[in-house]
DNA sequence: GTAATTTCTAAACCTAACTTTAGGTCAAGG
DNA sequence: CCTTGACCTAAAGTTAGGTTTAGAAATTAC
């Protein structure tokens, strides 16, 4: 009498996702689907919800780990309730403000910047954004000032 | 009496580059060295601007095939002048502004949407943004919406 | 009961943007 | 002149986020 719980497929089609990115995204603690008695995965209503969100989440530009990062703060055990979701929307939002402020800050320096000198100096605005590390998600593996041994 | 030029290394130095980037940036068609009579390269100092916009442009998600097609735009055979580069930044500004847009109004969805039923449901406003090619660039290769074959 | 789907795992492959490595050449200083 | 440090090329390695492939086992459909 336990719930039979959803195939891969089946999440596949109502995500629009594909069966091997679901497969992937368990590989990387996004979801944890039990396993039948034939050894298949099976999903729960929540996975849905969860797989929903990392795809809203990839489009604002966060690294699979990031977005880890936040389904872990969701109540083990129980269902997350609306309140859970609406918690973690809420930190969630915080990082994409700091994201969109950069952008903006960066775009009004654009102008008087690209005309002048000041391009080819390590002074510009543009070269040390105070926040860079807010715009680290994807682009670029090494930010200026954040390159490898060297 | 022809110009000496830049050697790779002090063009590293003074943008902040790794050798190999350079390198791999000419590979990409986005600068041009000549060489000298040993056959090392020699860049000009128009290259280090180029160089700058190069890692400005990347700051703002795009990719080096977009950059290079902004670079292009420059006069060939002369130096750009201050005036091309405003150019190139007006262009710039645009895609920019497209993206900053589309972050905020899927920002404004955000609260909403995480917490009601819709997440889960395809009708949902931040699974389809009209505009969601803008944010194309970086991030997820393949965003909703946009996979390969199936 | 058998055929057609799905699903399973493991491993290889893919792209972007580079870095690292290996083996050799060039240039500059003493 | 000779040594040391910068430079050269080509090829292989790296990370993220997946996809593709191969061969086998479980489900579902008829």
């Amino acid at each position: 009498m336990a719930k039979d719980g959803m195939t891969i497929g089946a999440l596949a089609t109502r995500t629009g996702l594909a069966v091997s990115a679901i497969r992937y995204y368990e590989a990387q603690g996004l979801i944890r689907p039990w396993r039948n008695e034939g050894g298949q995965r099976r999903f729960e209503r929540a996975d849905l919800r969860r797989l929903s969100f990392v795809m809203i989440a990839q489009q604002f530009g966060f690294t699979l780990p990031q977005i880890k990062e936040q389904l872990d703060a969701l109540p083990n055990g129980r269902t997350p309730t609306k309140t859970d979701w609406a918690n973690i929307s809420e930190s969630f939002r915080a990082s994409l403000d700091a994201r969109i402020n950069t952008l903006t800050r960066l775009r009004d320096n654009l102008d008087g910047c690209i005309g002048c000198g000041c391009l080819s100096l390590p002074k510009c605005a543009l070269y040390n954004p105070s926040d860079s590390a807010s715009l680290k998600g994807p682009g670029p593996r090494y930010l200026i000032g954040d390159h490898p041994a060297r």
